[in-house]
DNA sequence: CGATCCTTTGAGCGAACTCAACTCGGGTGG
DNA sequence: CCACCCGAGTTGAGTTCGCTCAAAGGATCG
């Protein structure tokens, strides 16, 4: 049994759908190199022509946009495994920036390595492309999040949400997972202020849903966390051994 | 000078990049079954496993969820041009579902043949991927605009991207374009009550930014009004004939 | 020429915001 | 080793943006 950097972006195109050996290898073979970023930093700045795609390999990252009048909006959160800005691959400039929200490493992938593994291997290209698609299913349900849940149900749903992201790549165990991240970046995330995230976080501990000290979450009452969030996961096209609860 | 239904597809991929007539060529080729739909019914439904992928022709279209406490968001609005469900040519199940705001004209194709285009005319294929990735950069910034904009802002945002996305394909001259769709529709699309929405497009209308009579709506203002929706039309990933203004 | 759907307006309410202060824990330097 | 400092979390009080409920005008269409 190898052991690669790359080790979490195979559990992670994996938890979408089976690869072989072959396949494997030939991602083990793409050519890195690898950066470790501070926390609150930018690793692609909005505006950005990347000639390199980055695969998170520890740490938590999000997109996001910056608006004129200041306020910030995180529109994905992403963890190891991700693969945050392949959309460079083809959409020249960057739209929004990078930036981690913990100390991170992060493996740089050249464009070029990419596009042949994907022209060699049909198959991991096809797992790229899903990637991305439920990317954008992600996205969709963040809209339905900011647009439709009011804010209990908004913390609840991304909490669901991190929480089968997080296990389908192995990083959780009984409910548990890291989530080192202030409660302003959740506000920013759910488009609420610090404030009433902090209550609404107090409400979810207080309901016993969940606790969350010294950066690690533990999800106490999963079903009643998924009731009020409203939380369907199809959304996440996860494969059938990473959806069982 | 052929016409095809078509054309206007063929238009919408030229407005993120050119093709040459081969491939234009291969794109008309495609098999196609037109369908005309009346407005408000379903085009593909959420849960569905589709085997063949639509283009909208005429009219508009809308993708949305519906939440159990029974409010339904929109999460992307569909002119003729667009392909509002290819992502289900990798994505086996629809987590949302896709239907007419108006009576309208779709054609369907069939997986099969889109992959065939695809692998056989690989500059079509980067064009398909790139409209999906362009549909994912609305995505993100529909979540800045129901997250991050207030009320007035968000419509006058939907308005600029609306304008912007008709005029690309043709469908807007002299700042003006069809607009037969419902405030209570906009509400579902903005995550604002139909009487909010109401109230701030008598704002608009009030500020001179735009008119809106009879499904008609004209863009008075447009340097003001992209200022007060915050707009930035990176975004949308056009063109340089497209972008200007 | 009702019937119906959409828009518009009024009034009161409530969820979430802002501003501000206080707590707590960890780090840092005197 | 302790004082202090800073960032994050917590809590209170008042405000506001957007919501609900309700009803009154248009438009459109059998």
């Amino acid at each position: 049994m190898v052991s690669s950097p790359l080790d979490v972006l195979v559990r992670k195109l994996e938890s979408i759908g089976p690869l072989s050996k072959d396949e494997q290898k030939a991602i083990y073979a793409l050519p890195l190199s690898i950066r470790s970023v501070p926390e609150h930093q930018d690793v692609v700045h909005d505006g950005d022509r990347p000639t390199q795609s980055c695969v998170v390999l520890e740490g938590f990252l999000c997109r996001y946009k910056q608006l004129p009048d200041g306020t910030r909006q995180i529109h994905s959160i992403h963890v190891p495994g991700d693969m945050p800005d392949l959309q460079s691959l083809h959409l020249n400039v960057m739209d929004h920036g990078l930036a981690t929200l913990t100390a991170s490493k992060v493996a740089f992938i050249p464009h070029a390595a990419l596009r042949k593994l994907m022209s060699e291997q049909p198959r991991v290209s096809d797992a790229l492309w899903r990637d991305i698609l439920v990317d954008a299913a992600i996205f969709r349900e963040w809209i339905v999040n900011v647009g439709a849940r009011e804010a209990y149900a908004r913390l609840a749903h991304l909490l669901c949400e991190l929480f089968l992201k997080l296990r389908a790549v192995g990083l959780s165990q009984d409910f548990t997972f890291q989530l080192p991240i202030t409660q302003a970046e959740l506000a920013d995330a759910t488009g609420l202020s610090t404030v009433h995230v902090n209550r609404s976080v107090m409400h979810l501990r207080s309901a016993g849903l969940i606790t969350w000290e010294r950066g690690e979450c533990k999800i106490e009452n999963w079903d009643e966390l998924k009731r009020v969030a409203m939380f369907d996961p199809t959304y996440l096209h996860l494969n059938g051994e990473a959806k069982a609860a």
